[in-house]
Parts: structure tokens; sequence; C-alpha cells
DNA sequence: GTACTGCCATGCCTTTTGGGCATGATAGAG
DNA sequence: CTCTATCATGCCCAAAAGGCATGGCAGTAC
């Protein structure tokens, strides 16, 4: 049994009449018809009752009818899916992101994608900076937006930069640098920090570390939080000032002030992390497009 | 595309091996090769990555495995189906019955049935003889096991006896007859009958005006009541007698008593009607072997 | 490094089979 | 009773599946 004789016999289910299913088929008749007995010949069972005038399907025709039409269109769909998969408008797409750095980028990137690709899940997954690491190398992501990784966890990952932005200051609004413009690195250096967790955000410590290390002091980290809104709460209570991206402005509201920080040339960026012998996927693929396009500064 | 090549892809796919896939399938690895290639031609995409060591499915090829699997089975299962419901085996059997006269048989042919076709699913409909002999005539009903139907109903319909019984008369223990080893029809004539109503059973007003017009006397019929249960009621209380078949002493129980009808040789006949041209399915073959079966008095 | 082995692809030929054309058989319509 | 529409059969051709021999490639063993 082959689907041809499948499609032969739907059409002259259909037409109920072998000359009309024929000739809608582009065959000869008699090719039809040889088909057909060919079919039943091989189920064993009487599908078709012919006449001079037509056929008409037995009971077991219209059975086999039925279920005729549902493999066909299951081949359709099935084959159609395969091709959405490989055109990368079909299957799963893992995504991992850290929450706050990606606040602007990833919900139009979103959108976006939902709008050209609207039959690919994508699965969000909101992780710090070393789970999105491991999840790319044990392929759980396939990528990941987040910031720039440091040299320990870069091994087998490659990042490509999206923004790049200057880093900043963020306080309680009656902390004594709210009346300055900006921040000098000096003064930050004398003053308490409040940062992230070293087991949560390991990158966080280093990056702190290299900052200060152009003015050769050590910084006070009065308060490792491990959730940036336990990190606006103590800044908002005044246990200390933190640093930030402009981004965080979005995050902060008006429950802290930022200012830029000077004195210093490090930047933060944010970007898309991929294990370098990932599976790249074409959804995939057409997410960071999109990802591209969409942090392009206006 | 035909199942070939997904009976070929599904054989290379389970084996990850083109020549160990192409012995499975009694076909050489060159002709099995090239079916592949044709099928990854055709629906545009690849399917397998190939190596000197084997083949590994690309992520396409995952998915359309999982489709072909699912296919084939439809496929195998749609053609089991059919050739099943071609033996007997498969599909819905609408039979209809009289409830009384069938409490004998049906019971045992069911559960007999139920033994040699399990998937086939049985469709009591327990219907008064008019909806009954309707029921064939517009095909809702394949078979009906019923008494006799009278001339007037017989049109269109093939009647076939499995049962015969003789009459007889069902009392209250209380009453006179009830003394007597049996009841001679003069004697029932002159006694008030509970009947059945002419809207439900208009064969059983019939068949009473045929069985005393041999003693040319009109009978009394007391009560016509709609259903056998009240009847058995209304015989219990004393409101008549009624007339009654054998089998009749299963339903009774201790309730009623029961005296063979003599001066008569009127038979009431429990049997198989179908309806003349109504299609015959190989269930109902089947199940009408059993009825005549489970019918021979042992 | 070299020979070896297992794997898949390619080229060429054979066999099978699907399909076309002409025609036959049949039964309902006019 | 002829005409016509319908499906089946016989015969032939062409397309395609399949087989065999062989080639290329990459690990593996020596």
């Amino acid at each position: 049994m082959e689907l041809r004789h499948l499609r032969y016999f739907l059409a002259v289910g259909e037409a109920s009449n072998f000359t009309k299913a024929a000739a809608r088929l582009r065959v000869a008749q008699p090719a039809l018809s040889r088909q057909i007995q060919d079919l039943e010949d091989e189920i064993g069972v009487s599908l078709l009752r012919r006449s001079s005038r037509g056929v008409t399907l037995t009971a077991e025709g219209k059975l086999f009818l039925e279920q005729v039409r549902e493999l066909l269109k299951h081949a359709d769909v099935s084959v159609e899916k395969v091709r959405a998969l490989a055109r990368g408008q079909y299957g799963e797409l893992h995504v991992g992101y850290a929450a706050v750095p990606t606040t602007v980028i990833l919900p139009p990137t979103l959108a976006a994608f939902q709008k050209v690709a609207p039959d690919v899940k994508v699965v969000l997954h909101d992780f710090s900076s070393d789970e999105l690491i491991s999840g790319l190398r044990n392929g759980t992501l396939e990528l990941a937006v987040m910031v720039e990784p440091t040299a320990e966890q870069t091994a087998g990952i490659e990042f490509e930069v999206l923004q790049t932005s200057p880093l900043g200051v963020a306080m309680s609004a009656t902390h004594p640098f709210a009346r300055l413009k900006s921040i000098p690195l000096k003064k930050l250096a004398a003053e308490p920090i409040v940062g992230l967790s070293r087991k949560d955000y390991p990158e966080f410590q280093r990056f702190i570390d290299r900052l200060f290390a152009s003015v050769a002091v050590k910084p006070q980290v009065a308060v490792e939080c491990d959730s940036m809104s336990s990190l606006i709460t103590e800044v908002e209570a005044g246990r200390g000032v933190s640093l930030a991206a402009p981004i965080f402005k979005l995050v902060i509201g008006k429950r802290l002030v930022y200012r830029p920080l000077t004195g210093t040339t490090e930047t933060v960026s944010v970007g898309i992390a991929r294990a370098t012998k990932g599976e790249v996927t074409p959804a995939g693929e057409r997410f960071c497009e999109i990802l591209r396009r969409k942090s392009v500064p206006k």
C-alpha cells in the first residue's frame, strides 16, 4: 500500500465516479481503476460497489475513506511542520535572559518574533548569569540575552554585543550624591556600596574589582543582595549606593535617583550569548536577527 | 512522497545506519540511500547528517521521524479496522428488541457476541413493536428481536422464527383459575382480561381478536396497560387475568401464577426481524448466528 | 604512516510497475 | 432498441525502483 493508493481512493470516494476522479488526478481512467483494484486486493475488502452509473462506497469503504482523509491530512501537516521548523517558524526556542538589563530589548523583540513566527513556542528562562552560562553549556538554553560574561565564564561561549552603556550610580533621593550632576569614581570609592551576592552573581564581584583597580582603592561593599528588588530596597533605605547602567532608570522608577559615573571608561555590554558548539536552529537565528534590529539606538 | 519513503526513513532513523536499515528492509543499501535522498529533496529539508560512521537525525529529522511513526501506525490501524469491520469484529450494531419476550434469549446472546466481537459496539434499543418495525424500515435498526409482526407490519420486513411457544394465562394466586391445571379458551373468554394499550402495542389487539375469533366471543379487555410492569401489577391486584407465553414465568416471578391455555392452536413466535433491503453487516450476521444457536432448546 | 574496515554515494544495468491507448462489457436513458 | 456513460481488460511503453560494482571518506589498528 502506498500513499498513491490512498490519494486515488480519496478522489474516487469523493467523486463517486472513476472517470471524473481520474480527470481530477490527471491520470487515465484505466490506470486509476487498476490502482483501486490493487488496493482492495491488498486490504482484502471491497471498498466500492461498481455499477454502470458510478460507484458507491460500501460500509467498509466509508470507514476507510474517513481514515484516509485523516491520514493524508496528517501527512501534509507533518511535512509542513518539518518545513516550518527548517524555516524557523515552528518548534520550541529556549531563551535565557537576565531580567534587568534586558527590560528594554526583550519585550519588543518577543512581540516582533511572535509576529514573524507565531508557531514557535518561545520558552523564557529568567536565570542568574551563572545559571544562564551553564544552561547554554548543557543545551537547556539555545541562546541567552545577558550582560557580557566574564573571562572565567566565557569558555565554550560566544558573545555578541548588542548594546553598550556607560556606568552610573543609583542612590536614594536624600543621599548627598543626589545633589551632584555626576559622580566621580573616586568619590564612589569612599562610599558604602550595595552590591549583589557572590553566590548568585559572581561576575558582579569581579566587575567591581576591575572597576576600582584603576583608582587603587578597595571599595566597601556594605550589603550583598540576592535579587534586584532587595537591592533597590536597600539603596532606598540609605544603606549605600549602587552601581547601575542607564537602563536601570526604567526599573527603579521614582524610588531612586540615577547619576552618571565619571572617571572611568568601563562600560557594561548587553548581548547574545550562545554555546560555541550549540545547535543553531533557524528559529534561534531569526530571534537573534530581531534582537539586533531592536538594539539599534534610534 | 509515498509510504515507501516513510517506511525507509523510519528504518534508517531507527538504525542510524543505512546498511543495517537496508538489510532489515531487504533492499540493497544504494537503493535505500537514493530513496531517502529523494524524500529529502521533495520536502526540501535535510533530515539526516551523514558521516563515515553512520547517520544522525537533524532536529527536522527527529520531528519528522515522530510524525512518520504516528502516520505508519495510523495506516496500519486503519487497514486493520476496515478488515475487522468486514469480518464483523468492528463497528456499531443497532439491535432493537422487545423487552419481555427476549428476556431469555438476549442476555446470553449479548454475552457470547461480546466474546467473539469485543470491538463491536452493540447499541440496544428497547422499543414497542411498532417502533421496532419503523426502526428497521428507516435503517435506525439493523435487526430486531421481537414477536412475529402482524400482517399489517410485515411489508418490507422479513422475519425468521427462533422460538415458538404455546399460550398460557397469568393470574393472581388468589384467582379461581389458579386452582385449575390449565385454562380452556372458552373459560378465558368470559373472564375480564388485562391487556396492553392499543397505542403502544397495536399488534396485541389484533392478536386477541384472532385468538377469540375461533370461539366467536368478544373478549372483555378490562384494562389496557402501557407497560409490562403495570400489567403485572394490575393482574396481581386481581383486575383480571392476562394472556402470556411460558417465558413470561421468568418475569412474573412469584407475584403471579401461570397456567397453560387449552382449546386453541395459536402460538406466539419470537424471532429476528430485518428490513428486506436493509444493509446486512457481517457483525449483524454474526449476531444472528449466535441468536439462532442460543435459541435451540436444550 | 599505511593498510584496513565500515559507511554512504554514484554509475550503470535490470526488473518491476505505473500509466496511456484502444477496446470490451454492462446497464440505464431516451 | 440504440445510445451513452461507466467501469474493466489487454497490450505496450516509459518511468522508477532495485541490484551490483565501485568510489570516496574517515576513523582504527598495526
